[in-house]
DNA sequence: CTGAAAGCGCTAACAA
DNA sequence: TTGTTAGCGCTTTCAG
């Protein structure tokens, strides 16, 4: 007999108990779960009564195991605590929640070795689909996602090799905007501080970045080009390098506002004054960027649509089995605060 | 005939074909995926080679069912994108990773009706156990946690109602620790900002900062504490209004690393220099925080720790099916970096 | 040490 | 419209 091991936290109350307390088979009580419309409307007022009244809730392994779907989906980060993924987290708990699908987490904490060996488990799990966030090298496992057809959807990840389904955003317009609003303010002398250049979004910035400069012909300065790394570390760097310099620039565009914030603090800390004496614009306009002070003027990444847009892919995938492809670029647009300022030419 | 939707991305194998390929009964597959001391070695081996080499994975629901155990747990957290939830999850997950458990994540969104229908869809889900991060308002459903004997943590929680396993940090005596470091500096005119005081750790933490000034005999001034919410903007506003009195304080002591930031802001905002003309101290030691210039001091919470610990709490509980109870207070302790300065008596 | 077999709680065909 | 029933893939007794 198998059960030994009872659960003893979870509900005992099954299915069948509820069909004998309502007085009907309990393929009736299963057809009411599921919202069949073949149940004559009297019988399941009846057996919605007796369900609520003993408090019945059907056991997701066994739905699960009949009907092959799970209904839940995986999430694969690489880490927590930037405000940036709560931001795209944001979007996709509120998709799931009216597709009433559950989420399931998995954090690979940036080491790339564990994102192949997840997916098996993800897909062991008889998880429904997976949504994966700034993938670092999706290359090892999406053909094995393909040939399984299991849905899936890439968020924010602008590989070269990349068929499937993505969602991101026009970080090239994005960096291209910001740029020109610079230029439209007077500046000329422009720096630029890079995200992890291995990222594509980093290299769309900063593609942006230089083609407005030369659309306006601005010509590019390679000693106002600094790399970063997306933390804000690197910004504060990169501006004590910008600023330290005799020729230097008046406007500091950051690849993202974390690095935005590194650069204010720093400019603060060698006297110089923002706006007046430097502009600085950021990527990304995270919650935080409207509280600095200035706020920071930077470019809408559209977070919480992206997370949406990507589970609103991956839940027609799923109902439809069928993977689809293409990639989907969301809008971004400039979000003009303080921390900016014309210039005399 | 069920399974007429079938699964179609998951693997078809089934610990029937592994057992025909390896010409064994599946009661004894079964031994061997569970690692059943009943297999002679031989056969064990033979069993483990056909099952790498057709690349089986056991079906999880299938075996949730049948063994009342899902390997799974759940955790509810009000929110992301706050550096502070990140670390704690980053400790869970190391934890989880080698108790062989998988994460649910749900999060309110700070909407506290759903705290209460995730606790029964949680239980719903055959989630093995769940963890609550800085819970709302536990006591709608802790009495049913506790009577359904379902494994539960509460972290960062200081209910007074509270008698269930829960684990948190010494709020009080780190408070208490740092005022008493800004006393070691001379400092008498101290400032307070307080967290949302609807949360048992600002609540501690207040009590800390005013025991201290109490023991060293420096009179608590009304117009010196200000009450904030532990976001960055309500640490700058307080700021100003504390720089603006005629009596100003020497040094500000925000409730936790946010409000600093927001604090050295407005600071820095009115021609203030830190640490020379005002010393501020913070409380959590997220990461950011030794990334500003000046390095900021402030009281280590230990962050990932707690989330092990707390997970390591809850896997007991799930192994022995006893709900533990008391709660576990991990020490925080006082990290100097440059934001504050000594001042002449 | 191994095989046989009884279900876990449920969905969905099939009858009626 | 409803009842009946065959499994989903697996764990765990019970025999041997």
């Amino acid at each position: 007999m198998a059960k030994s091991q009872e659960n003893n936290h979870s509900s005992t109350i099954t299915i069948i108990d509820v069909a004998r307390e309502a007085g009907v088979s309990y393929g009736t009580v299963s057809r009411v779960m599921n919202d069949s419309p073949n149940v004559k409307s009297e019988t399941r007022e009846r057996v919605k009564e007796v369900i609520t009244r003993m408090g019945f809730v059907g056991n997701r392994n066994a739905r699960s195991l009949v009907s092959g779907r799970s209904n839940v989906i995986g999430l694969l980060i690489p880490d927590l605590g930037t405000a940036y993924i709560g931001e795209i987290i944001r979007g996709i708990d509120y998709e799931l929640e009216t597709a009433k699908y559950n989420l399931m987490l998995y954090t690979t904490h940036r080491r790339e070795t564990k994102e192949t060996g997840y997916i098996s488990s993800l897909i062991q799990s008889g998880v429904d689909g997976v949504i994966l966030i700034l993938p670092r090298n999706p290359a090892n496992y999406l053909d094995k996602l393909r040939s399984l057809k299991y849905p899936y959807v890439l968020v924010d990840h602008q590989g070269i090799d990349e068929q499937g389904p993505a969602v991101g955003a026009t970080n090239f317009k994005g960096a291209f905007d910001a740029t020109e609003y610079l230029i439209s303010l007077g500046h000329k002398k422009i720096a630029f501080i890079t995200g992890s250049m291995d990222l594509g979004c980093a290299q769309e910035r900063l593609s942006g970045y230089k083609a407005a400069l030369e659309k306006h012909n601005v010509s590019i300065n390679q000693d106002w080009i600094i790399e970063g790394d997306f933390e804000q570390a690197t910004g504060y760097v990169g501006a004590k390098v910008l600023i330290s310099q005799s020729n230097k620039p008046t406007a500091i565009f950051a690849s993202n506002d974390m690095m935005a914030f590194g650069v204010m603090n720093a400019v603060r800390d060698m006297g110089v004054k923002i706006p007046i004496d430097i502009s600085i614009i950021g990527f990304d306009d995270i919650f935080q960027s409207s509280q600095t002070m200035p706020g920071l003027t930077t470019v809408h990444q559209p977070l919480e649509q992206m997370g949406r847009k990507a589970t609103k892919m991956l839940v027609e995938m799923m109902s439809e089995g069928e993977i689809q492809s293409g990639k989907i670029e969301l809008p971004t647009h400039l979000v003009i605060r303080d921390s900016c300022h014309k210039i005399e030419g």
